[in-house]
Parts: C-alpha cells; structure tokens; sequence
DNA sequence: AAGGTAACCGGAACCGGTTCCGGTTGCAAG
DNA sequence: CTTGCAACCGGAACCGGTTCCGGTTACCTT
C-alpha cells in the first residue's frame, strides 16, 4: 500500500524484509476488511486475510484503534488539507462550520471510526501524526483572514479538537446528524468572538 | 439495596420471591465490587459475589452499562438535587459552572463511569431515569433566576447534556482535570447570552 | 559458505462481555 | 395438597481484543 511505514513512526533501520512484505499485507487486508464491513471487522480475520498471526499484526499496530488510524490517515489528511479551500471561499465562520461538519460526516460514516479517534487524540505518545494534522488544521480555520482570527484569545487548536472529538463520540453516526449539528452550532458558539 | 425495583422500570406485576431476592444480592455485589475496583470490576466476578449466574444478572441488567447506571443512580440523583441550591448561592453562570465541574468531577471519580453515562446518554429507550434527572438539572440551571434564562435562545438542556457527555469522554480523568475545565469554559461560552 | 543472533513469526491461551438453552421452581388455580 | 406452567436459574459456549512464548529466519559477520 504505502511500500514504506505504515504503522507507528520509525526512525531505526529499515524493516526486514518480511516484516515489510506482512505489513503491506496487512495494511491491504485492513482497508479491504473496513471498507466492506466498517471498522468491525474483527482484527482476527484481518490477520487471517493476510496470512499472517494476530501476534503479527499487533506487534506492528498496537491496538485495533491504531490500525484503524493508519488505514484512515490519508482520507483525515485529505479532509485537512480541504481546509485551506475552505477558507478561500467563505467566510471565516462558515469555513469552520462546514469543516467541522465534514469532520463529523467522515467520523459517521466510518463505523466505529469515533472510537479510534478518540484513542488517537487521548494517547499521550506525540508519535500520532493525525493529531496535529488536525490541530493544524483547526489552527489554520481559527485563525484565518491572515492573523485576524475569528476566535475569542485563549481558544486553543488543540481544544476546539478535544470538544469535536467528544461530539463525534455521542453523535458521529447518521441517524444523529441533526443532534451533531447543533452540538457544532453550540460549540461554534463558544470559539468565536462574540 | 432499594428493596424495590432495581433494574430497568417494570410496570408488570412484582417480582418472583427468588428473583428479587437475587437482585437485590446483585445490587449489593455490584455496589460493593465498583466501590473497590472502579467500574472495571468484572460482571463475572459480580455474579459469583452474588451467587448468582451470569444469566441471572443479565436478565436484570442488559448489559454492564446498566448495571452501573443502577448503582450509581442515588449519587447521580443528589448531584441533581445540587443545582437547586447553587442556583440559589450563585450567579446563574457561575453555579452553571460550578455544577458542570462537579458533574465531571463525579465522572471522573468513578473510572469508567464515563461510557456507561455515554450508554446511558445515548439509549433510544425512554426508560432510562437518569438522562431526564440530568436533564432537568441542567434546565434549572439554564433558566434560573424566574424565567430569566441565562441561556441564549434556543439553547436545549439536552444538548448541553450531550456536550457535557462528550467532555467527559474525553477529559473526564484525574490527569485532565485541566483538559476538562478548558472544554467547560468553552461550552459555557457557547451557551450563555453574550 | 557457515554461523550467530536479533528480529520476527504464528497461534494457543487469556480475559471480559454477552448469548443461549436445558433444567428448575415459585406460585396460583383447582 | 397437587399440579401446570410462566418465570427464572446457572453456567457452558461464543466472540472479539490482546498477550505470550517457543520456534524460525533474514541478514550481518567472518
């Protein structure tokens, strides 16, 4: 898939080669698991998928929740990067409301996917790199219109991050968009300056 | 414990004899067991303190979560009872305040009590007690001071509980006390008039 | 080419929650 | 007191995530 890191940061020397060719295999198996079955699918078929041992897979993902990051760090970065588009061509509020909105979509409509994230912005180790790629988004969106940003002083990227995680958690899913929508609207409320 | 009724409501007729009897051993067990190793005491464990099958236990308790729920019902019930005097010892804001950080606090002396709460909050069945107790707390709190709600309108208790629910996911543990108050800062912001 | 070893492998075992079902029993009706 | 049966019981079995460890192997060294 990636041909080179999949699973947590690695700076030490290269994998050996077998150790790479079941992590490829991994990583292909579980995109392939999840996207048919949603982030339920259960790591022991995954493994099996990949012709490998569970002890395989876990030595190289620690948790299911960090396998399920690494299969959906290219789509959060799309949706991060999507940002900048966003503040381009609304304005600054409506920019942060529909990223936050797009955010919570994705979140429901990865099943389980909430969990994971929750795992990832909670996990004290910095090796996550999704974290900050959506801190850094965030950032960006408050503080758009070149330094005048729209946010009160004192809200942190960081924050704003830990609150769309705790709506994802009780309201990612779709038969609770509307909850999620106001919940966003209650949590704008809060960022902007008044 | 209660004597009567334990479990989720039941209007039916009174229980069998036996039945009650092992609720109410189950009710002790479980008060007992979450009080000495937080809620991640086992049910299993439970079930043998009590003397009972699992089966017993969950034909009461349909799942863990509820089980927690009935334990921590009483406690949950006075930190309801609380609001009324802050209100009446405080601004509207500040006892709006005072009480979101108590509620935290609350979920994060008991590990795990968290998810059960997040169960709890999101349960489609109106049966459950404890989210309209929580509800009407936090209505009392927004529309303090007779009529004058502090509250922007359209602002509903049961959204602030959700947005409190998902806070406590996230922060609600003694290494994030400071997390939590950051996020309650912003959902007050969110809530009251400007 | 042979040897040594750190890294790696697989899957059995464990653990906790939940389901299922054959056997048992409280209790009301006769 | 007997009897019928709905309600109830217990625990084996299941399922999914995670850990552990004896055996294997890629690859560097000589």
């Amino acid at each position: 898939m990636t041909g080179i890191e999949g699973g947590a940061a690695r700076p030490s020397r290269p994998l050996r080669a077998d150790a790479q060719r079941n992590e490829d295999r991994l990583l292909e198996a579980a995109a392939d698991a999840f996207a048919r079955e949603g982030a339920g699918a259960s790591v022991k078929d995954i493994a099996r998928a990949a012709g490998v041992g569970v002890g395989t897979l876990y030595r190289r993902f620690p948790s299911k929740e960090l396998l399920i990051e690494a299969i959906y760090r290219q789509e959060v970065q799309r949706l991060c990067e999507a940002a900048e588009h966003l503040t381009a061509t609304q304005s600054p509020v409506d920019a942060l409301r529909t990223w936050m909105e797009r955010f919570i979509d994705f979140m429901a409509a990865k099943q389980g996917m909430a969990d994971a994230l929750a795992v990832v912005l909670t996990d004290e180790s910095e090796k996550v790199h999704t974290r900050s790629l959506l801190a850094d988004a965030i950032a960006h969106l408050l503080g758009a219109a070149e330094g005048q940003s729209v946010a009160r002083p004192g809200v942190e990227a960081q924050d704003v991050l830990m609150a769309l995680g705790g709506i994802s958690l009780m309201a990612a899913s779709e038969e609770r968009r509307d909850l999620a929508t106001r919940l966003i609207d209650l949590l704008l409320h809060g960022v902007v300056r008044s």
